[in-house]
RNA sequence: GGGCGGGUGGCGAAGAGGCUAACGCUGUGGUCUGCAAAAUCACCAUUCACCGGUUCGAAUCCGGUCCCGCCCUCCA
């Protein structure tokens, strides 16, 4: 398979260290604020590496950091009155909370920048004795101009950055490009003890020196935005080479970002949707479905229109899963037998699991794949459409390509869509069998409205009429299923009393749908779903 | 100013020398249906920012022009 390696700025074969084995290396947030929907992309697009990796085979061992020293954490605890590494240890708590949320695998290692001091002390004494580095009064800078191949990553040249010189002139260091290892702390900052005196890790060496402890000197694939490209994977780069004298990383993968009104989100410009507050509107498919429905390195734009359109065009794809499911329920595959029309469909879908891994295969194309997974829930649509019913053949071939299907989007993570809000569903609900009963008892038909009350004891939920309605007691969990079957079987006899009571049948339907159920008329009887797709 | 990446239908988005320019959303018409929804079938870019060039052949390669984004300062 192929990658796009920001190091040569083309598409390369993947050769991994190890043929089985992958090691990857992603830049994690900075933990001092919940993380916004920019930060999301990195995060679900290298889930999806790794998912599609983990796919074909490789063992991999994924490392994602926490930086949780650094100077925007430190204003922020000043401000908020706490301690710097507490409030970042609180929003790695959170962090968890939503990638969790989002269905993001967890990493092998989260390292954190304040669990690894001795062994960033350790690489800046050594990047020192071999005359990359340099302090002065407490801080140590490396010195850029030691490392002949600085700039390789983000194809800029040394000479043009001394004379560009934008960067603002530290009389102490000798160079304008020169970066700081360790900083001397300033009063009432948090420190460490070091051969320099007080004070803590600069930014970049962090991950040079993670990366390096958990992945070895030299390692596969490292990502992250395209905004670290410089100078944080630079800075990387000249750190790790010139101490172990060996190439850091074989590939380098960035993302590109998400814009609003195409100009980047960002924290700075307060442009940026926390994930948290979308994840409250959309399921994680929904945002995972949109943030792979283009290619990672392409921009992406953002506004409310293209989740709703991502939620439209992945409940396409769920419901396939859906309608196959209503078809093979209950049915396990019995024999091999898959002949004739099933086979010559189960053919078409195997084809598109080819293209599907052809398109993932070259730099991960998730846009190109997904279009294959939306002509594969078209085609077992289709089949489905006019299958035969009492054919082993046909519902073998169901059966397999069922399985195709669901698993390809489970590399997309975009098929994991739990039935989190039954709960809350299940109380709509029983207002809604209150607002039928109530009817009826206005209409004097009191037949139903005693049979809605014992269907409900039954349940061991109980209904107190009072002058201005009805009230429920009830205790314990309440089966959501059962209840909509009963709704919906009371609406078919609406539908075949004599004088056809369409009326009280769409007003059970309109009632589900409005409180998030939707309910389908199909030959095969009624279908029930949640509308949250 | 320098570096990197872009400009494809009403919208989003694949395609990177040669099949009818994928796929999704939206829209239109048909089938199914008490109605609705879903499903299904069909239609919706003679053209890929613009101008030249290479080639039997270009949206794709080369040169130029015009726009747009990102990085060069903390940011995913």
């Amino acid at each position: 398979m192929r990658v796009y390696n920001t190091l040569s700025g083309k598409k390369e074969e993947l050769k991994t260290l190890n043929p089985h084995k992958v090691g990857i290396y992603v830049c994690g947030p900075t933990t001092y604020n919940y993380i916004h929907l920019g930060n999301a992309r990195p995060l679900v697009v290298f889930d999806t590496v790794r998912r599609y990796l983990e796919y074909k085979g490789y063992e991999v061992n994924y490392v994602l950091n926490f930086t949780d020293v650094d100077d925007k954490i430190i204003n922020r605890a000043r401000q908020e009155g706490q301690e710097a590494i507490e409030l970042a240890a609180h929003y790695i708590d959170e962090y968890f909370q939503d990638a969790d949320a989002l269905n993001i695998k967890r990493a092998q290692v989260h390292p954190r920048v304040s669990q690894h001091i001795p062994e960033i002390i350790e690489a800046v004494e050594g990047l020192i004795d071999k005359g990359f580095a340099y302090e002065t009064e407490g801080d140590v800078y490396f010195r850029v101009k030691a490392f002949k191949d600085y700039g390789k990553l983000s194809g800029r040249s040394l000479d043009e950055m001394l004379a560009g010189a934008r960067v603002e002139i530290d009389e102490r260091k000798e160079e304008a490009v020169d970066f700081a290892l360790w900083k001397a702390a300033k009063e009432g900052e948090p420190f460490w003890e070091s051969p320099w005196g007080q004070g803590r890790p600069g930014w970049h060496i962090e991950c040079s020196v993670m990366s390096i402890k958990y992945l070895g000197e030299t390692f596969d694939i490292h990502g992250g935005g395209s905004d670290l490209i410089f100078p944080h994977h630079e800075n990387e780069i000249a750190q790790a080479e010139a101490l172990s004298g060996k190439t850091f990383v074989n590939y380098w993968m960035h993302n590109g970002f998400i814009t609003v009104n195409n100009e980047k989100m960002s924290k700075s410009l307060g442009n940026f949707f926390i994930l948290r507050d979308i994840l409250e509107k959309y399921s994680a498919d929904v945002v995972r479905f949109y943030l792979i429905a283009t290619h990672y390195r392409s921009p992406l734009d953002f506004d409310d229109g293209k989740l709703e359109e991502a939620r439209k065009a992945l409940g396409r794809l769920q419901n396939t899963l859906l309608l196959a499911d209503e078809y093979t329920r209950g049915y396990i595959e019995e024999s091999q037998e898959v002949e004739g029309k099933g086979l010559l469909f189960l053919n078409s879908v195997i084809e598109l699991e080819n293209k599907f891994v052809q398109a993932m295969d070259d730099d991960f194309n998730t846009a190109k794949a997904i279009g294959f997974l939306f002509e594969m829930s078209h085609n077992i649509n289709a089949f489905l459409a006019e299958v035969d019913r009492d054919s082993v053949s046909e519902r073998n071939a169901v059966l397999r390509a069922m399985k195709v299907f669901s698993s390809l989007g489970d590399i997309l993570g975009i098929f994991m869509e739990k039935t989190k809000n039954e709960e809350e569903m299940a109380e709509k609900i029983l207002e809604i069998f209150a607002g039928v009963r109530q009817l009826a008892r206005k209409e004097k038909e009191f037949q139903l409205a005693d049979e809605i009350r014992e269907f409900l004891n039954d349940l061991e939920v109980t209904i107190e009429d009072t002058a201005n309605g009805s009230r429920f007691r009830y205790s314990g969990n309440i089966e959501l299923p059962i209840l909509v079957e009963k709704l919906i079987e009371l609406r078919s006899r609406f539908k075949k009393e004599k004088k056809k009571n369409y009326d009280r049948a769409d007003f059970l339907r309109d009632t589900l749908q409005a409180g998030g159920i939707i309910l389908e008329d199909t030959r095969e009887g009624v279908r029930w779903k949640l509308a949250d797709a």
